[in-house]
RNA sequence: GUCCCAGUAGGGUAGUGGACAUCCUUUAGGCUUGCGGAGCCUAAGACCCGGGUUCAAAUCCCGGCUGGGACACCA
């Protein structure tokens, strides 16, 4: 609803700035906590018409004609600021949309436009870890804001078999006794590879085992089967145990995209032979490089070793390569380590002549205190870990404040509680803003996080529970918290068409809570049960349409609404 | 050393030219004979430093300082 109001506003400006006599393309709206929207028009031409800005606003106000069917209120001057409000028709349409829509409100219509969007493709050494931890979690909401933006999303982990790190653990599963290795943590695939991986790194320091590693690495990419079959039980058992950990936190996968394919279907080689046609290729102590300083890249971008094979970012050419052939949109969510092999691997793209350029959302890691994490030093705090101890803390809130609940549901209501916490604390955060771990404030259910919107939600039900919905008059919805509620929920569809369009995810966490904060308030100053009436039933379809904005908030978060909790 | 990103109350964080800088935490005080107090209200407290551009800078430019990342025939 607030799209059509905002496109509204920019076509009545438009045509009231010409009128005046004013030219100038951009109109300036901007969402105000003076108005619904506002324009600063009146500033930017102020400089050029060389008159006071409140005098160009006022005659801009005066040839503004509001239309009979309109979602405009009022428009009104303050100072320099052209003050734009929404009418009666506007909230009212809100809440039938909401009220017919249900959990498709706020969906955006069918783009028909294929998205690829890779996230994680961490390597197969070992179970994920908090350093990376935000990777999924911003890939999932990115993917599930996408969807709900009208795209068909295809979201793909991206394996990277073909490391020199995978054949070190294949190495270790055939040389090393299980006796020696440190005990087994934890009952999963991906914590068993580990130990083999931290073992045998430390082993490859011999140089007779550093070549017996080289020669399973050349064995695998010169198709050798049995090595195959190695390599394949090695890395399938790493991602077993890792989807066995996004499962927890509801994220999961449409494809497992293994980079080994790209080389033995020899679309590696052929576009290696391409570039090696092109102006900026050449060939350097042996091995072929591309020079991009026409492209502003001081690096040259290594694309084979000096035997010929190829390397990490030269195979995830043809990725890319292969991923436009199947998508009009291609994105990528990456630590921020991996900027400049991007640069690099966009500057192929454009010489190959794509014309199109995958959008990278880059993060930054989260650290300890101490430094950075390894897997392979073992310095890390692994997500199981985490998810773990995020139940542990949810039960003792759950069983402090409902202590007559069943075992069973309590369990259940921790599970929703504690992986919504750490999904939102996580998601909440700009990707670009490093993080810190500490094990206190993971754990801190911060106030206004998850728990306090599933919170929110829960009370709208139980509201919900004890009345039934009938039809009703939304004239009757006049309170300021009313209103305000209303106002926020109509945001919705405007946040995921901003969140899908700047690829900024934390902006949607940033509403969930402040619709939970407008409904809180709108729960604390005005009675539902005990209205009357129409009045009664006009506030029981608003916390039913409370009810569903923000599920289907929670939803693109990743994060379960509770009934109860 | 060179390049990229970040620096906002005691801690965390939103805002990337425009109207009193958002919210949590913290501290102090208040709210329930209201539908679930994991709530609501009030107050205290911040734009790293120095220049510049502009009618207007937390926001843009230059130079510092601090933290993270990159600079591989690794992935």
């Amino acid at each position: 609803m607030f799209i059509q109001f905002k496109n509204e506003t920019k076509s009545l400006l438009q045509s009231a700035v010409k009128a005046a006599g004013y030219g100038t393309e951009d109109t300036y709206l901007e969402e105000s906590s003076y108005a619904d929207i506002s324009s600063s028009i009146a500033l930017k031409l102020a400089p050029q018409y060389k008159k006071p800005p409140a005098n160009i606003a006022k005659e801009i106000l005066q040839k503004i004609q509001i239309p009979a069917k309109s979602y405009v209120g009022r428009v009104e001057v303050q100072g320099a600021y052209i003050n734009f409000y929404v009418n009666r028709r506007f909230l009212n349409q809100t809440i039938s949309s909401i009220s017919e829509e249900r959990e498709e409100y706020g969906s955006l219509p069918k783009k028909n436009k294929r998205a690829i969007l890779e996230h994680t493709s961490v390597n197969p050494t070992g179970p994920l870890h908090v350093g990376r931890g935000r990777n999924p979690i911003i890939g999932d909401t990115l993917a599930r804001v996408l969807r709900c933006a009208g795209y068909d999303v295809d979201v793909q982990y991206y394996v990277n078999d073909m490391g020199r790190q995978i054949a070190t653990i294949v190495w270790g599963y055939d040389n090393i006794d299980p006796n020696i290795l440190p005990k087994l943590e934890r009952d999963k695939s991906d914590h068993d590879v580990v130990r083999y991986y931290r073992k045998s790194t430390e082993a490859a320091s011999n140089p007779e085992v550093e070549s017996a590693i080289m020669q399973l690495l050349g064995e695998y990419e010169s198709d050798n089967p049995i090595v195959i079959r190695k390599f394949k039980k090695v890395v399938e058992r790493c991602i077993e145990g890792q989807k066995q950990t996004l499962e927890r936190i509801n994220i999961s996968f449409d494809k497992y995209i293994w980079e080994s394919q790209f080389v033995r279907d020899g679309t590696v080689n052929k576009v290696v032979e391409r570039l090696k046609k092109t102006k900026y290729a050449r060939i350097k102590d042996g091995a072929l490089v591309l020079d991009l300083t026409h492209f502003g890249l001081e690096k040259d971008f290594v694309l084979t070793r000096l035997d010929g094979t190829t390397l990490y970012t030269t195979r995830d050419i043809a990725y890319h390569v292969w991923k436009f052939d199947n998508a009009d949109i291609v994105i990528n969510v990456l630590g921020e380590d991996q900027k400049l092999a991007m640069d690099q691997l966009k500057c192929a793209l454009k010489i190959l002549g794509l014309g199109r350029l995958p959008q990278i959302v880059f993060y930054s890691f989260v650290s300890l205190p101490e430094g950075k994490m390894s897997t392979r030093k073992g310095t890390t705090v692994d997500l199981d870990d985490l998810l773990d101890e995020a139940l542990e803390r949810a039960y003792i809130e759950v069983h402090k404040r409902r202590p007559e609940l069943l075992e069973d549901e309590k369990r259940r209501i921790s599970e929703i509680v504690g992986m919504g916490a750490v999904r939102f604390d996580i998601i909440k955060v700009a990707p670009e803003k490093m993080m810190t771990f500490r094990w206190e404030d993971a754990l801190d259910f911060e106030k206004q996080g998850a728990p306090f919107i599933q919170y929110s939600h829960a009370r709208a039900c139980s509201i919900l529970n004890k009345a039934k919905l009938k039809k009703f008059n939304p004239n009757m919805l006049v309170e300021p918290q009313e209103i305000e509620l209303i106002r926020k929920m109509a945001m919705f569809p405007n946040v995921v068409d901003v969140v899908a369009h700047d690829l900024k995810p934390h902006i949607l966490a940033t509403y969930a809570r402040e619709l939970a904060e407008t409904f809180n308030q709108f729960y604390r100053f005005v009675p539902v049960l005990k209205a009357e009436g129409d009045l009664r039933d006009a506030r029981l379809a608003l916390v039913n349409c409370a009810r569903i904005v923000l599920e289907n908030t929670l939803n693109l978060l990743g994060i379960e609404a509770p009934k109860s909790m």
